[in-house]
RNA sequence: CGGGGCGUGGCGCAGCCUGGUAGCGCGGCGGUUUUGGGUACCGUAGGUCGUAGGUUCGAAUCCUAUCGCCCCGACCA
């Protein structure tokens, strides 16, 4: 992209409502803007790196045998009153009249949607396990949104269902699900610990929640540092092993690390005392074994091998795309602005040219746009009659990964300058050493740029 | 939901107490500057002061109502 084609409304001042450091940067890097309370427009910036975390998700679900949908956002209350939520929710649930009069709501999460889907087209246990997800915009009324896309009303999550015949069965997928997680986080260059969550009226211990942690996260949480050093790596999992998801489900749980709502003073004194910290974190994801909740409430059975219908155990799995956004940025930032981890930058390679409408600048800002797009490093050429300042303080303030500098002094001597926004260190290097050294560290990366 | 605060050009703010018809910085636009970390200079456009009502000769300023937004606390991906 061409920085004087592309739709990039950057902030020199912070705009006086953002509180935190994620809110701040992406209103001042061009990536949302507020419609209004806890509600935001998605700016091209945001955008793509909202449909690069969508699309990891997606690959992460999908190599975990779980299958991809969609549902409404809206949706009618006569599904909820049948589970009994339409009146637990409360106000936080957005609730509308259509023409007709008819109760309908924006959904908060899909459990009676999906469940009546499944009660209506699955008969026999033969066809299950089955998980289905979709990555759809929710609502919740927030009594009060704040932090931006950390919580706002309307967000984006995936949310995933399961669908077994048994408990056994059920607690299969629910640790499927936490390597997925796992996976999926790491992926975007987070690191995200599943903590043991509350799980409220349903009871048992089948809840875990994914916390980054950073210093505005919203949770204080507990943790025994042994599990910050963990990592699942390019291990190959196989997610129908049983065996292997309990294995890697031991490993990332046994370590002591719970929220505030579960944190067990005597149990966490068991951790060894160098051990033991305490930190803030922000909820990235949840997982959750939740029984026959929803399909004896509905009634969603299948015949067993006897002929005589079970209802089916189920989980929910949750994980707050838009969200991440800013947990990301919490994560990786500086004074100057966002440090995107490679895999989630929206523009993998920044092209800065000091000498707009200088003919050897020029020629080579366009050979290394021209080299970096065919290889699909979908760079960032700025491109505008700026001072080098301004560029620089551009590139920076959204994130790009890498940045080339092109100037008349190097160009001399044949020679750009590749520089990594995270470290601060640059190198010179011919126009087609660049190139190829860009390519060479997003090796592996290219399924995830959209 | 309890407590507090704020709405003045795109953004950040001043003016309000002590009514006299709106100002600053950044940004924008047109030039000059061809520049190595948000450059400098010249010129220029842009605001029914959130909305409604009231007081007054006169309201951004005082009063009332209303809407919106933010912050602190209890709840949540």
């Amino acid at each position: 992209m061409r920085l004087s084609r592309y739709f990039l409304p950057v902030l020199k001042e912070t705009p006086a409502e953002a509180q935190i450091v994620s809110h701040r940067l992406m209103l001042r890097a061009g990536m949302i803007r507020q419609a209004s309370a806890g509600i935001y427009s998605w700016l091209p910036l945001g955008f793509k790196v909202l449909r690069m975390l969508e699309n990891i998700v997606h690959e992460e679900q999908q190599r975990a045998g779980h299958i991809p949908m969609l549902m409404p956002t809206l949706q009618s209350a006569d599904l909820w009153r049948e589970s009994g939520r339409y009146d637990d929710y409360g106000k936080e649930m957005l609730r509308i009249t259509d023409r007709h009069g008819r109760d309908m709501l924006y959904g908060p999460t899909n459990e009676e949607l999906i469940t009546d889907i499944f009660r209506n087209s699955v008969g026999s246990y033969k066809e299950l396990p089955k998980t289905l997800y979709h990555i759809q915009w929710k609502f919740r009324d927030e009594v009060r949104p704040r932090f931006g896309v950390m919580r706002g009303r309307e967000f984006f999550m995936k949310d995933g269902y399961n669908f077994d015949i048994d408990k056994e069965s059920a607690l299969h997928a629910y640790n499927r699900h936490l390597v997925s997680y796992l996976r999926t986080y790491e992926r975007m260059g987070l690191q995200a610990i599943p903590m043991r969550a509350d799980t409220g009226p349903i009871g048992g211990d089948h809840s875990h929640e994914f916390l980054v942690l950073a210093k505005t996260g919203e949770s204080e949480v507990f943790y025994d540092s042994a599990v910050t050093d963990l990592s699942l790596g390019d291990r190959n999992v196989d997610y129908d092993s049983v065996e292997q998801c309990q294995a890697i489900f031991d490993e990332f749980t046994t370590p002591y690390a719970r929220t505030d709502e579960t944190h067990d003073e005597a149990l966490f004194n068991q951790v060894p005392e160098a051990r033991r910290k305490s930190a803030r974190g922000i909820e990235v994801g949840q997982i959750f074994y939740f029984g026959t909740k929803y399909s004896d409430a509905m009634g969603a059975t299948v015949n067993g091998p006897d002929g005589k219908p079970v209802p089916v155990h189920m989980g929910s799995h949750g994980i707050g795309v838009s969200r991440l956004i800013g947990a990301l940025i919490e994560a990786n930032h500086d004074d100057n602005g966002i440090i995107w981890p490679e895999a989630v930058a929206p523009f993998k390679v920044g092209v800065v040219n000091l000498k707009q409408g200088g003919g050897d600048t020029d020629a080579a800002c366009e050979q290394l746009y021209q080299g970096l797009s065919a290889r699909g490093l979908d760079p960032l050429y700025d491109d505008r009659n700026e001072r080098a300042g301004a560029k620089f303080a551009t590139m920076d303030l959204i994130g790009c990964p890498w940045r080339i500098t092109v100037g008349p002094r190097g160009l001399k001597n044949g020679v750009v300058e590749l520089t990594s926004r995270r470290s601060g260190e640059s190198e010179e290097m011919s126009i087609e050493a660049a190139i190829d050294r860009c390519g060479q560290i997003y090796a592996g990366k290219e399924a995830i740029f959209v």
